[in-house]
DNA sequence: AATATCATGTAACATGTTACATGATTGG
DNA sequence: CCAATCATGTAACATGTTACATGATATT
């Protein structure tokens, strides 16, 4: 999967469910993949129109500016396979809270328990969210499909309670830590105090 | 955190647990930070110039050509922290595996097991290289750091154990699965599947 | 009629990786 | 000396997002 297959192949796959717009296809691409994937209209129309030239979607209704719907063709199907057989190209990670609590003695532990609460509460309304998910996908298009479907969200629930679990743990562990602020702070640093801080100076 | 601030933060963080040249910050990012981030030549040493610049490093060592070490100075210490207490920016997810799962229809169960077994085993690798992790983080630069990369290190842990868990699970519910292979499958000439649209324009 | 939303597309920008060029240092 | 590795840097490329331009359709 070397080029921005990856797009076609999101492509592909939402159209092989159901024929759509563009605009719909970003909309279904943020609401039901949104949890693991996400495209934007910069790449979904340079995407269908290339597809199209491949002759592996075509586009349905007036082509004239007027709203199109575009269908996946059995040359695009046969593609999919191929494009879902390659290999999964590894994700170059990026996580900023783990960046800052690596860093979190620049940041003291207040600062980090605060992080982690909200990582925590977070992970909360992912696992809501996939609750909706899973009992939405009681209605969706293929029963065929809905093993699958469970499959990724009982990947984000896990993903998600495992957070949660880990951020009661560090909150714990945290909560042993002398509250020493990181050291020599507070140097030239105007008055910030974000969200919750308010022990800055302790009586 | 607008720009590529995030790499400075990164650069910064490295260099306030100890000064090290250009080329071994990107070993020291990929082997310490690797779990959780990643950054290249290509940021580094850009990065490095415009810390440089903005007096937040300095370079010791002969200047020319040779190798020299990179320095966080105090300035740069304030900025370290003020970059880790802006809000962390959130990622677009690409996750490739649940992107193939979640078409898994087409690929067939087989397929989707031999997925989910590569990702089970590399979480179990991760495992064990978070173990070794911990076990060197007791020989770590500063005692005062410990406690904050033992939070990262057990985030790896849980995740990568909920992994190996939905995994598990995952196979075994493909398990029940007849094993029918993909829609019209095996041959690969367009055998006319179309999924939603069974009728072309002609009646 | 006015506004909101749907729909398509593109250009400018932001970001990030790879490959290369260059030379120093080190170990066999 | 030769090769490997350390070290710095850059240019070309690949990728991906945002903002804008344009106009249709639906709603109030």
């Amino acid at each position: 999967m070397s080029r921005s297959e990856q797009t076609q192949t999101a492509v592909l796959g939402a159209l092989s469910v159901m024929s759509m717009t563009g605009y719909a296809l970003r909309e279904e691409i943020r609401s039901v993949l949104g949890h693991f994937w996400s495209e934007s209209f910069g790449q979904i129309y340079p995407a269908l129109a290339e597809l199209q030239r491949q002759g592996l979607v075509e586009r349905r209704g007036a082509d004239r500016a007027r709203s199109s719907v575009f269908a996946i063709t059995p040359a695009g199907t046969a593609r999919l396979r191929e494009l879902l057989g390659e290999p999964v190209q590894p994700v170059r990670p990026r996580n900023g809270l783990m960046l800052r609590l690596f860093f979190g003695r620049q940041l003291g532990p207040e600062a980090c328990r605060n992080l982690i609460r909200e990582a925590r509460a977070e992970a909360e309304a992912r696992l809501a969210e996939l609750a909706v998910a899973r009992s939405e996908s009681r209605e969706g298009p293929h029963a065929e499909d809905r093993p699958y479907w469970l499959l990724t969200i009982s990947a984000g629930e896990h993903a998600a309670r495992a957070a949660i679990a880990w951020a009661d743990e560090a909150l714990e562990s945290l909560a042993s830590l002398p509250d020493h602020a990181p050291p020599h702070a507070a140097a030239e640093a105007p008055a910030v105090s974000e969200t919750v801080h308010p022990a800055r100076e302790h009586p």
